[in-house]
DNA sequence: CATTACGTTTACGTAAACGTAATTTGGGTC
DNA sequence: GACCCAAATTACGTTTACGTAAACGTAATG
C-alpha cells in the first residue's frame, strides 16, 4: 500500500474535527497538502502533523506553540550554535511540560480525595 | 495573623497577572471579593480560587471548566443521587486528565529523543 | 439528466480571554 | 489644600480559533 493519501473527510472523521478546522490550519500554514486539481490530498506526514497539532491543543498550547515544538523534531542544521540554541529551547519546553504534568497530578489528587469522601458518605448512608 | 486579606495588587504580583485579569474573573463570577468602600479585599479563600483557576489555565482548561472542577471540591450535598452524579463527573475529568498526562509524556519522550540526537551530533563534531 | 455526495472558495460572525486607554475616586503626605 | 498613588469604572479594541452560511465545481449514481 504505497502512496497512501487521505481526503479532508478522512482526517476530519478520524480526529473528530471539521473540514473548516483543517482548512484553517492550512490557511495558517500549519499543513500543506498536495492537490489533485482543486482537491486536497493529505499524505501520512500531513496526517501526523495534524495529529501533533491536536495533541498540543489538548494540553493547552496555541497552534503556533505546537508548530514550534513540531519544528524541533527536524533539526535541519548541523551548525553547533544552532544545536546549542535548539537544546536550550528544548530545555525550556521540558520545564513547561513538567510544570503542566505537576498541575495535572495535583488536580488528580484533589479529585481522588473528593472521590474518597463521596464514597464514604455513600457507604455511611447505605 | 487572623483575617489576612490581599489587595488586587498583591495577587497580581504574586501570580504574574494584571489587575484587569483579576477584575475580569470577578466580572465572570469566578471570584467574589469583599469590599471596603470601592476597594476589593481578597480573602485567603479567594486567593486559593484564583490559584486553582490559573492552574486550570496552564493545562488548557477554559475558565468555566476550571470553575466546574473547583466546584467539585465542595460536595455541598448528601443526596445519594447527587453524590453518584458527582462521582460520574469526577470519573470523566479523571479520564481527560489522564489523556493530557499521556500527551505530555509523549511530547516529553519526543523531545528527549531530539535532545539525544543533538548531543550526539555535537560530540561527533567536537 | 437530475440528484446526491463530496469538495472548494469567499466572507462575515462569534466566543473566550483579556489589552488598552481615559477618566474618576479615595485616602495619605507635604 | 495641592499633590500623588493605588484602585476603580467605563468602554472600545484585539487575538486566537474556529463557526456558519452562500454559492459554486465535479463526479458517480440511479
Amino acid at each position: 500500500m504505497p502512496d497512501t493519501t487521505y481526503s479532508i473527510a478522512d482526517l476530519a472523521r478520524e480526529f473528530g474535527i471539521t473540514h473548516r478546522t483543517i482548512r484553517f490550519y492550512e490557511e495558517k500554514g500549519l499543513i500543506s497538502p498536495r492537490r489533485r486539481g482543486q482537491q486536497r490530498l493529505y499524505s501520512p506526514a500531513d496526517r501526523v502533523r495534524l495529529k501533533l497539532i491536536l495533541r498540543g491543543k489538548r494540553i493547552g498550547m496555541t497552534l503556533d506553540e505546537s508548530v514550534e515544538v513540531i519544528d524541533m523534531y527536524q533539526p535541519g542544521s548541523n551548525n553547533s550554535d544552532q544545536l546549542h540554541a535548539l537544546l536550550e529551547r528544548i530545555g525550556e519546553k521540558r520545564a513547561h511540560l513538567l510544570q503542566k504534568r505537576q498541575d495535572i497530578d495535583d488536580m488528580l489528587s484533589g479529585l481522588d480525595e473528593v472521590r474518597a469522601l463521596c464514597q464514604q458518605a455513600l457507604e455511611k448512608h447505605a
